[in-house]
DNA sequence: ACGCTCCTATCGAACTTCTATAGGAGCGGG
DNA sequence: CCCGCTCCTATAGAAGTTCGATAGGAGCGT
């Protein structure tokens, strides 16, 4: 019932989060979710129904490659890491956001 | 074939847009569609599939009224106009943006 | 009469994100 | 030692948005 995505992300914006968040370095799944929450200051929440299915199609595409290792707490952790063409990718994601970002401010404003 | 939304907007962009070029005065709905372009300096063309649907969507939600007129090249057209619910919905989707866009720029800068 | 532009409209496909659910494994308290 | 809690990953199903393609009517100029 209702309510989904209005709640919480722009569309379009988790993977640039995602890929924000691994720059610094390799992290897991639910570490990449924390430090989303962290960079933006709580307002975003990154849920495991949302980020894992994008976690492995952001591997998919090449933008991430991991590793299975352990988590601070011991427990059994994928690791995820920006390959190259990650980098890239967050390169012109970010130039996209700077773009739309831009733009509609523009058009707030006038 | 692949690529729909990623070539344009950003989802969940296209009501604030629609609202704000509304705020102005009323307008037929490709008269919207220009006048989002225009606002957004060329960055965002909003396509009819896209457009129609929105518009119904939200007069269903009670933020848009409507009435036949005729356009400035006399054909037959559908007026939109802000209800005072429409106002108000302009005004919270600009808060949000507002929320939204700087929590990005804050993750991205850090 | 013909084609072009203007204007509205709908359908089906594609994609993202959400809620809910599931389960294994370490860890601490009783 | 066992039970429950937290940590961690994972999937299925649902909902909703936007896009591409397509359609058609009506005015206008030639």
């Amino acid at each position: 019932m209702g309510r989904q995505q209005r709640s919480n992300l722009l569309q379009g914006t988790l993977d640039l989060l995602i890929l924000k968040a691994l720059a610094l370095g390799e992290l897991h799944g639910l570490g990449i979710s924390r430090r989303v929450e962290q960079m933006t200051r709580g307002t975003f929440a990154v849920k495991p129904g949302s980020l894992f299915p994008a976690l492995h199609r952001m591997e998919e595409a090449g933008w991430l490659s991991s590793r299975w290792g352990e988590s601070e707490n011991n427990r059994k952790a994928k690791f995820y890491e920006l390959t190259k063409a990650g980098k890239a990718q967050l390169g012109a994601e970010k130039s996209e956001w700077d773009r739309i970002s831009v733009a509609i401010q523009c058009a707030l404003e006038s």
